[in-house]
DNA sequence: TGCAAACTTGACACCTGAGTCAGGTTTCAA
DNA sequence: TTGAAACCTGACTCAGGTGTCAAGTTTGCA
């Protein structure tokens, strides 16, 4: 076995090193979105950025690495824009509505940062599962606490729930935000929300 | 405007010709199934598949097509499948039920050609969007039809229905068939079907 | 002001892999 | 048997991209 040297990457200590940093991941961002993660080059994001190919490599070890980190940002932004939609919000139901419009709202305005997530299934599977995984848990935890305070029926499976709440707004999201370039009206949102809200309306007895 | 000159790409004729074109597109299911489309070199393909390099060139005119030709060939495999599947079947629900078992069986036992569909966004978007395109407007018209003779209220956007039957079954099969590496337990189908049902049975005057 | 730490540079060594092409081999009908 | 059509070969070209490094510049503290 042999050990590995690891690569000295640098975290930046002043505000013109930080400043520069963010400009190779602003720079990332854009490059990525607009041609995918092969078709992106180095020197094409450091073009961008303003500054050296060498410099890039002060601060990641590699071209993955930014790309795995922009998927850890679109998670958080994701997170943060959904639990402050929700904030003091109990009816269940009425959280499904807030919840997908801050979906769409946040990949609507941040596309490339989207484009770069799906794109993670190929380039980093795992930073790909862990962004659905940490996603779904917390979704699953807002509906296992309906549940819970009996909003919701305990004969629903929250997990099968939540797998096919996440992929029917992944599905909206690849098509309107990406594919189609526009939004749901608002009678497709409704319709939307009325099929999920049946849904999870377990009531018991049916086929 | 310059008049480009296509490519000389050969149709085999005989059933030689006919052997090797069809050994070159297995072999490249298998390694775009295992390496992704950039992980994979057209070397690796004519290797496994073995014959040589330049031999590649004489059915393809590029790396992509025999790519976007796998593309095509899962969706005409899905599209028989599920409709075999659901030949002589009436009811919606029961529809619903064998379509999707039809379609986990499929990725099921063609791993490779789904990761390939699914990587197709990124390169192929086009072929990718006809895929979904082609599946969705068969789905929806079967839904349209159960519209139609009153088995489901007119009252259902039978697109946005489509967009989320599809999600869901998309996200689930990522996450059993690719990223867990199984399938979902008959309790979990079960939850499934039941979801959906009650989101296709629109009854009016809710939410 | 001086100097060390932090930061930046960009030319370049090195590698990889797509696509080409001139020529060889196999097949089969006449 | 033969020759032309079909098929196959694999060394080679070439464009392009990653990651390195030795040397320069800037910053800020003592």
């Amino acid at each position: 076995m042999m050990t590995t040297t690891p690569k000295p990457v640098t975290t930046p200590v002043t505000k013109r090193g930080m400043e520069t940093r963010r400009a190779i991941v602003n720079a990332a961002e854009e490059v990525f979105g607009e041609t995918g993660f092969d078709g992106a080059s180095v020197s094409e994001i450091t073009r961008r950025a303003g500054v050296a190919q060498g410099t890039f490599y002060v601060y990641f070890p590699d071209k993955k690495s930014v790309f795995t980190e922009l998927v850890y940002h679109l998670n958080a932004t994701l997170r943060r824009e959904i639990a402050t939609s929700l904030a003091g919000v109990t009816d269940r139901l009425e959280m499904e509505r807030l919840g997908l419009r801050a979906f769409f709202e946040v990949i609507r305005s941040h596309r490339a940062l989207y484009q770069i997530v799906r794109e993670a299934e190929f380039v980093d599977p795992d930073a790909y599962a862990w962004h659905y995984e940490t996603l779904g848990a917390a979704y699953q935890r807002g509906i296992d606490a309906a549940i819970a305070d009996g909003q919701l029926s305990d004969e629903l499976d929250s997990e099968i729930a939540v797998d096919i709440l996440m992929g029917a707004s992944e599905f909206i999201g690849w098509k309107y935000a990406i594919h189609g370039g526009g939004e749901p009206t608002d009678e497709q949102f409704d319709q939307l929300v009325g099929f999920i809200s049946r849904g999870l309306m377990y009531q018991g007895g049916e086929t």
